[in-house]
This record gives C-alpha cells, sequence and structure tokens, in this order.
DNA sequence: TGTACATCAGTGAACGCGCGTTCACTGATGTAC
DNA sequence: TGTACATCAGTGAACGCGCGTTCACTGATGTAC
C-alpha cells in the first residue's frame, strides 16, 4: 500500500528518509487515536507494514520514538503560533492587542485540533519515561513567539505601561522577573508589572486551553471560543497591548 | 504486617470496611507513585499482601477503581479548599480578597503534594478509561469553594464593580454566561464581566500550578509561591475581591 | 564495465515480562431453627 | 445452646494478551579496484 512513485530508482539514503518520515507519521496518527501512554512500536510497525523488529533500523527504542514526537509537537506548535503572529503583524503592523489574541487563537486551534499532542506536552509525564534535554529548546517556541508580540509592542513604543497601583512585590522577587527579562531577552519583562502580566496571560490562555482539551468546563460553557476570545483579550489589555 | 488491633472480634462488615479502606490507601499509594496510567491491580493486591484474585471481592474492575480513586482525589482537593475558605473567613471575616488567596494557596499546596491525584483529574486521560458520570459531582466541589467567596462578598456587598469598560461580549455570549449564573446558582455570576473575571482567574489559577506541575516553568522562575501570590492576587483584585 | 567485498534493511523466532480477569476450590463466619 | 445450611473472603492455577527488545539470518544495495 505504500506509494509506488519512483521508489525504483531511489538511493538508499533516500529511501531511509522516507520511510523515516512514514514511521513517524504512523507514530502521530497513533499518538492522536491512543494517547502517548498507549503508543506501543509493535502497533507503528505494524501500521507501516513491518514487522516490529524492523523499526530498530529507524529508531533507538521507544523512548527516542516519544522523545522526536515531543520535539516534533512543540515544533509545530511553535511553528503555528510564529505564523499566525507574522501573518497578523504583516495584515496589521500596530494592532498588537489582535496580533496576540490572533496567536492565541491559533495556538488554541492547534490545541483543539491536536489534543493528544498537546497533552503529550502539557499534560501527565508518560510512565517510565523522563525526556532529555533536548526537549527545552523547541518548548520555548511558543512562549518567545507570544513574548515577542510584546517585545515589538514595546520596542515601538506602543506598550501601555500597566495601570493600576504596582504589584506589591518583594525586592527578591522582583530581581528574579528582572533575570528572567535576561533569559528571555526582552527587556520588556524588566518591568515586574508587565513580566507578571505576561506571565498571568500565558498561564490562563494554557489553563483554559487545557480545561477545554479535558473536558472540565463541561456543562459550564458552550461557546467555547467566546469566552477564550473574552478572556484572552482581556488580559491582553491589561498587560498594555492596544 | 496488618495491624492486630481487634481484628479478632471484629465483624466481617467491619473487615470489609477496614480491608477497603487499606486497598484504596495502598492504590492511593501506587497511584503516587508510578501515576494513573501505570496503576495496577495486580501490584496494589500485591502491595496489601493478597492474591491478584482476590481485590476483586472489594473492587468490580480496574476502571472501577481509577473512578473511586478520581473521586477520592475530587473530595480531597475539595475539602481542602473548603476548609482553607472558611479558616480564612473565620480569621477576617471581610477580608475577601485574602480569603480568595489563601483558598489558592491551599489549592496549589494540595496539588503539589499530590501531583498525580492533580494529574489523575486535570491531566490526560487514562487510555482505555472513560471516566463515568459519578465524578462530575465531586468536581465542582472546588470550583464552588472558590465561587462562593465571590458570592459571600458580593452578598455583603463587598465586591467592587468591573474596572475598566465593560468587555466586549455578544448578546448571546452575554446570555450564555447568565445561563451559568443560573447553574452555579450564584447571580453574582450574573453580571457578565464579573463571570469573565471569574473564569479568568479560576483558569489562570489551574493554568499556573499544572505548569508548576509539570515542570513548564523550569528555568524561568524560581520562587514559583511568589510568582503564584502576585498573579492569583492581581487577578482576584481585578474581579473586584478586597 | 565487471568482479569481490562491505554495508545495510528487513525477517522471523524467541526471551521474559506484567497485565486484567475467570473459575473451581477451601475454610471460616454468620444465620435460622 | 446446638446443629445444618448459606454466605462470603481469600487461594492458586490458568487464560490470552500485548509489550519492548535481542539475535542470527537473508538478500539487496552500494563501493573499491
Amino acid at each position: 500500500m505504500r506509494q509506488t512513485v519512483d521508489m525504483a530508482h531511489e538511493t538508499r539514503q533516500e529511501a531511509r528518509a522516507r520511510i523515516t518520515g512514514e514511521l513517524m507519521a504512523a507514530a502521530r496518527r497513533q499518538l492522536a487515536e491512543v494517547g502517548a501512554a498507549g503508543l506501543s512500536l509493535r502497533e507503528v510497525a505494524r501500521e507501516i507494514g513491518m514487522v516490529s523488529s524492523a523499526v530498530y533500523r529507524y529508531v533507538e527504542s521507544r523512548d527516542e520514538l516519544l522523545t522526536r514526537l515531543i520535539i516534533e509537537s512543540y515544533d509545530a506548535l511553535g511553528a503555528t503560533a510564529e505564523r499566525a503572529s507574522a501573518a497578523a503583524a504583516a495584515a496589521s503592523p500596530d494592532a498588537d492587542l489582535d496580533r496576540w489574541v490572533a496567536t492565541a487563537h491559533a495556538i488554541r486551534r492547534w490545541s483543539l485540533d491536536h489534543p493528544h499532542e498537546h497533552l503529550l506536552l502539557y499534560g501527565s509525564p508518560v510512565p517510565g519515561y523522563a525526556a532529555p534535554e533536548d526537549t527545552i529548546g523547541p518548548a520555548t517556541r511558543v512562549t518567545f513567539a507570544l513574548v515577542g508580540i510584546v517585545g515589538d509592542a514595546a520596542a515601538a513604543g506602543r506598550l501601555a505601561p500597566p495601570a493600576g497601583p504596582p504589584a506589591d512585590v518583594s525586592p527578591e522577587f522582583a530581581n528574579e522577573l528582572a533575570t528572567l527579562a535576561a533569559v528571555i531577552e526582552h527587556d520588556v519583562l524588566a518591568i515586574p508589572d508587565t513580566a507578571l502580566a505576561v506571565l498571568t496571560a500565558w498561564t490562563q490562555m494554557f489553563g483554559l486551553i487545557g480545561f477545554e482539551i479535558t473536558n472540565q468546563t463541561r456543562n459550564m460553557v458552550m461557546d467555547h471560543t467566546a469566552l477564550f476570545d473574552a478572556t484572552v483579550r482581556r488580559l491582553a489589555h491589561h498587560l498594555g497591548l492596544r
């Protein structure tokens, strides 16, 4: 059932690349069906018409397969966010708030379309699996896409100052938030109130998406899109985006 | 190794109750170690010194055990929140904001102390397991504890009106939020802006806790308690609590 | 262009494992008279 | 209070299952001369 398109004069390297691709695609399909904890090497092998031991030519172990899936998922989500952010910026360069909201909707859309991939990234850890360091880098991509919007607004002098009295944080914690700004490499976050507002908007956004995916809001809300839009928009406004 | 305390003149009924308790305790211990997806009936049986088939005298199936654990966990979390809320109200009856924040900290504390139980409730679904209807009721207990604080503040006339311009929501969505108020049986939520603010505060709170548990904020924040306090406090303020 | 050898993809059998669940049984606890 | 029967907790063997991983193998693709 595999595509027969020019498999004939394929070099070994090409075949390897193609089959690796098919294998990962099958793994993603299976992940989408049964979730990460239920993912099985044997089943993946079956799906691409291979004997179970053959997948070891392409993947070191089940753990490595999971790691690859995690990285791919972070990248897919990150790319989605970046695309949405760029498109919004191109369409209407100084509408920072709309850009933030559009990016948020793209993130939500991706998550609802790929619930098990979202859960692989943000849900329960897979029993017996410990994510290696390689997964940290890709993880920051979405976050950077969001923070970048705030950074751009600030750089253009369009970021409104925090409303209300300054947050009552200890000097140590203010200091820590400043360090975070350095890590993130965005001085916007150097203002404690802005840093807090970004962290608030970020966690609320992912919190609501998570609730939606795991059905916590069933019987409570019908129009999830409207709720998401309203809450995200409000927090983006609080954070100074216009 | 079981307690021998008056096991001698125990009635059958008493023994059944005690052993069921031991069984659930063992299941909870195992859940805490390996997580819900890794929970095994046989291992639970082993831990209480029984042959695997014997646990079927106490539990219908693995699924039923999971259901019971879910209900117990929701109840434990709900009770924790209620206790914290009541204690804060008793200590300082009109400090609504502090009461909210104290309750939030209690919820977070419980979650950090019982990460796998938190994930059982709010994390990835267990493969092959579908939660039955019985788990919905207990699930609302925490939510009610929080909403109750806002309700009490409003009833006492202490809830500040929403600051800023009213949220720009469609009539249909405003309507839906009103319906939600009826379901929750708290008219506070009849004001769309307040309802939105409550939903925002609620999802941010659980979002941040989830991020902490699954380690999303590693390398970004050190003092998680300070971050949690600052963000939760701010959103509680926005929602009108003082 | 042709041959000799090395590399590599995929096979099939096997390993040892742990799981949920069923079933016929034994022996102890409870109940009716 | 004593006996006869019914209920129930726990046993031990067995079922069928799917899993991850290893290993010696075959045959095809690539490479050096």
